[in-house]
DNA sequence: GGGCCCATGTAAGTCGTTACATGATTTT
DNA sequence: AAAATCATGTAACGACTTACATGGGCCC
């Protein structure tokens, strides 16, 4: 019923962790569900504060002279994030490539533009693997180490898809070779890449 | 330099393939690119409009009484496209994945649930891939057929990854299953999942 | 004192989805 | 004649990014 914004589900999920600011939450984010589910502070705060409106959250009073709202699971905040986690109905899933979508217009390119494409995308690919094992698994694993088993599975299906599509650009590397050798070594005849046809 | 849109990007590669209307435009994108760059009507037609203006593109003259603008891209249109096509700093990549975040924070469910979800999420992109082979592929079949490479390889990039990830949830259900025995079977004690920890 | 991090927010602009509106033409 | 599809668009809303603004506290 409900209908949680997409900032909303994140920020109930990492409150049922413990109270934080949406400071906080902010670097929970960017550490961690980032990569499959962002959430920039300019929408953190007032979603925080439409959360409160709704009764979801609430803000305690905290100690110490700086300013800082700390807010906490309600009740109805518990009840609404485990109907969320539960939900059958709701699966976003959003994929928005741009190496995809220039390989995609490889037709209309000379293969040495597709290949250097190409392999700009596997190193890309490849770099933000690197970072994953660097930055991400660390603070994963310690996670883990404390009881948390799903961050830690979670940090390695990010990283496996990108090993996988690091390999992905690899081996489409050597197909498009192969590809322009077959297209460049017969008795000519019957190019239609160069020219693409007008076809309605 | 002049920085396209999203929708433009999509829109100048199709139109390179030759003059199209807004509708035509939107028939190709719900085949073909919508899986890694979609567009939807409301932005197609204003984005035209706006290309239209920077002088991208210009709307034929065509025979027949129905109404119809058909576009078809100017030099400067292509020279834009030839630019973002093989320009190197832009590399949009975005991935939300609703899928991944219940499983981030499957600490909070019961075993139970969490392997549902993991269950649901195998099958959603199992039966995703189904219809990439029933829909996608006869189409991306015939193109190659008429010498378009291309689009024929990055339907494969979307099947392979479809299947990659259905089999990832397929081992995650396994190692959740293992996770869950080891939790279970020892002398008990140290159990943190059952009521997590307040961290910060 | 200066620099950095903590901390909360606002404003502007872009982007995208969805539903609605309209009407012509083709197919059944 | 009715239904489906062709075809173009608008309006409203929701979501997201980025840059800006402000000020406190901590450490060197």
């Amino acid at each position: 019923m409900s209908s949680l914004s997409p900032t909303a589900r994140v920020i109930l999920g990492i409150l049922k962790f413990g109270p934080r600011s949406g400071y906080d939450i902010r670097k929970v984010i960017e550490i961690s569900t980032r990569f499959f589910w962002g959430a920039s502070y300019g929408q953190i705060y007032p979603e925080l504060r439409r959360l409160e409106r709704a009764g979801l959250v609430e803000a305690e009073a905290h100690a110490g002279s700086r300013r800082r709202r700390v807010y906490g699971l309600t009740r109805d905040g518990e009840r609404v994030l485990h109907e969320w986690l539960t939900d059958r109905e709701s699966f976003t899933f959003e994929y928005r490539d741009e190496w995809v979508l220039r390989l995609f217009f490889g037709d209309l390119l000379s293969t040495d533009d597709v290949l250097t494409n190409i392999r700009a995308a596997r190193q890309w690919f490849a770099g933000a693997a690197e970072f994953f094992r660097a930055e991400i698994e660390p603070r994963a694993r310690a996670g883990r180490e404390e009881g948390e088993f799903f961050p830690w599975l979670s940090y390695e299906y990010g990283l496996e898809f990108l090993e996988w599509a690091a390999a992905w650009y690899e081996r489409a590397e050597r197909r498009v070779r192969r590809e322009a050798r077959r297209r460049g070594s017969p008795p000519a005849g019957s190019r239609p890449a160069d020219r693409p046809r007008d076809r309605r």
